[in-house]
DNA sequence: GTGGCTGCAAAGCATTTGCATTGAG
DNA sequence: CTCAATGCAAATGCTTTGCAGCCAC
C-alpha cells in the first residue's frame, strides 16, 4: 500500500524525503478519512520520521494532488481535508464535531433512510458536479 | 421574491438596513447562482442602493446563513459561496474559470453524460452527506 | 431615544512564497 | 556533485473583530 503510493511519487520523476514519506505513510494508514494539514502534522513522529514544518506539508499536498496520487475532499469552516485518490468514496460528516465516516454505497435518498435508522438528524446532503465548460475545454 | 426575504429578516427579529436590502436583493436575482462575498460587493449598486463595506457583507452573510435564509454552498479555492437556502440544487461547475450552472435534474451519471454531449470534459461529481451524528444529536 | 448596524482599520488564520541551506539520486 | 526539497520567516488573501458614530424601529 505504501509502496505503491511511494512508487507513483517517484516514477512521476520527484524525490522520496523523509517528509514526503511520513505524509504518504500518515495517508496510508487513514482509512479514507479526510485530514487536514494539521492533521497530518500531528500524525507525524518526530523522533523516527522526520521533524517537518507545516510550509512542507502543505507544498507536498499540492504534489500530491497534482500527481493525483490525493484529492482534496472537502474544505470544513475554511480548512482543506484531503484523501487518497483512485476510489470513489462518500463520506457522512457531522455538522457539530466535523467527524468523518466514509461510505462504501452510493446512493442518495436511500442512504440517507438508512443514517436515521443510525441515530443520525438533520441528514442532507450536497452533490457538485464539476469539469471543464465548452469554452475553457 | 425579495419581499418574502425581507419578511423573513425582520420576522427573525432583524433590522432591515440599506446593505441587507441590497444583499437580498442581489440574492432574489442571482438565479441560483452561488456567490462569493466580492461577487456580491461588484453587484451592489452604490449610487441608489447603499455604499457598503465587505465586512457588513461578511456579517451580513453569516446572518442570513445563520437565519437559514441562505446557506453556504461550496467553498472553491479558498472563497466561500453562498445561494439561497430552500430549494435543494445541485451545480455544474468550471475547473477553469469557476462558472457555476444551476441544475433542475439529480441524476449521476446519466447527468454526466448530458454534460459531455454539452461539451464539457474531465467531468466528475462529489457528494458529501451531512447531519447531526448520534452523539450530537 | 437607543440598541442594533455600519464603516473603518487592525487583527486572525490557513495557506503560500522567498531565500539560504541541505540532502537524495 | 547538483538541483530539487526543506526549514524558517515573512507575506498573502479571505474573513473576523474592536470600536466609535449612526440610523431603523
Amino acid at each position: 500500500m505504501l509502496e505503491a503510493l511511494t512508487k507513483k511519487l517517484k516514477s512521476a520523476g520527484y524525490k522520496l524525503t523523509a517528509p514526503r514519506l511520513g505524509i504518504l505513510r500518515v495517508f496510508a494508514q487513514s482509512q479514507g478519512r479526510p485530514m487536514s494539514a494539521e492533521d497530518i502534522f500531528a500524525q507525524l513522529e518526530p523522533r523516527n520520521e522526520c521533524r517537518c514544518d507545516l510550509a512542507s506539508i502543505y507544498r507536498t499536498l499540492n504534489l500530491l494532488e497534482f500527481t493525483k496520487i490525493i484529492r482534496q475532499s472537502d474544505v470544513f469552516g475554511g480548512v482543506a481535508h484531503y484523501e487518497l485518490a483512485g476510489e470513489h468514496r462518500h463520506h457522512i460528516i457531522c455538522r457539530s464535531c466535523h467527524k468523518t465516516e466514509p461510505l462504501k454505497l452510493c446512493q442518495l435518498k436511500e442512504q440517507e433512510k438508512q443514517f436515521a435508522r443510525l441515530g443520525y438528524r438533520e441528514i442532507s446532503h450536497r452533490l457538485e458536479f464539476s469539469g471543464l465548460c465548452p469554452t475553457c475545454a
